[in-house]
DNA sequence: CTATATAGTTGACAGTGTCAATCATGTGAG
DNA sequence: CTCACATGATTGACACTGTCAACTATATAG
């Protein structure tokens, strides 16, 4: 029953989640998938970004990083730099542009998150947020989530 | 800041999840997608269900549905029966093998659930759930996410 | 120098979610 | 009853998400 339970609350919350964050989005204008956001909110926050540590750090595949970047690239709202590091990769920085759109997706996802905790108090959604972190840390321990190179 | 760390947490809960299920169901040897699973499962869960009433459970498109019931039909889990009470609609029902793959994947749903939850006491899952449904409410109230027809 | 590892790219594909059009049937107003 | 409209189901089309494998170029350890 609590199995039951859990499973409907997640996909429900998924999908509720979801939805509320794309409305956000169209509702600033803004034209871009939600992975792409993802991927150019990584870049605004970390100004060592490369397409490996944004992939690491999203935990999703380099190939769909590669392509979100060719989107943001080609939207001209992140440039690349050469890596003085390393040859191989490039630095990720965040365009004008791209800084723009930047303040806008936080607008949308600020508004996003107020509807979704619109009935929580601080302490529910502190205790969310712990639980959460929690159940996401037993998996990553566990399970070969992370073999992958990524 | 909770802003961002409630997006985050949800993306990664996602993710956790969904990666978590899946390896459930491969573990049992399934082969279906996880939305023709949740179906199967409406399926087997309610003596009545028609198409439009597993839609509306699961808050999806229509068209996804009819095109999972195919699956489910094609690969013997379910069958059809006509409605003697609305002769557009048929009655679904799974055949055996239907229900005993519902068996095999009620034990994938629970391992993942266990491994979830693993670091959480009783106290805490009835806590994260009753604060999952607030949210998923205060959502399906306020917004139009339930205007559609499905 | 050579073997191996790593950063990034590309192709291919499965799964998920959404919209619009269409067909058949049901239902209420007149 | 008939006509208009609503509803259940199906189909086509498409965008987004996620995953795997192959490949190129560069780095690094031995």
């Amino acid at each position: 029953m609590s199995n039951l339970s859990l499973s409907e609350a997640m996909h429900q919350l998924m999908h509720a989640y979801k939805y509320l964050l794309r409305e956000g989005i169209r509702k600033q204008q803004i034209t871009l998938p939600v992975t792409h956001i993802r991927v150019l909110k990584g870049i605004c926050r970390n100004p060592e970004a490369t397409a490996q540590s944004i992939a690491q750090r999203m935990q999703r595949d380099k190939a769909q990083i590669t392509r979100a970047l060719n989107d943001l690239l080609a939207a001209n709202l992140i440039f690349k730099e050469n890596n003085p590091l390393d040859r191989r990769s490039q630095l990720l920085r965040p365009s004008p542009r791209g800084k723009e759109i930047m303040i806008q997706i936080d607008r949308a996802e600020e508004e996003a998150v107020k509807q979704l905790t619109s009935e929580l108090s601080a302490e529910d959604l502190a205790f969310f947020l712990r639980v959460s972190k929690t159940m996401i840390d037993s998996i990553e321990q566990n399970s070969s989530i992370n073999k992958r190179t990524n």
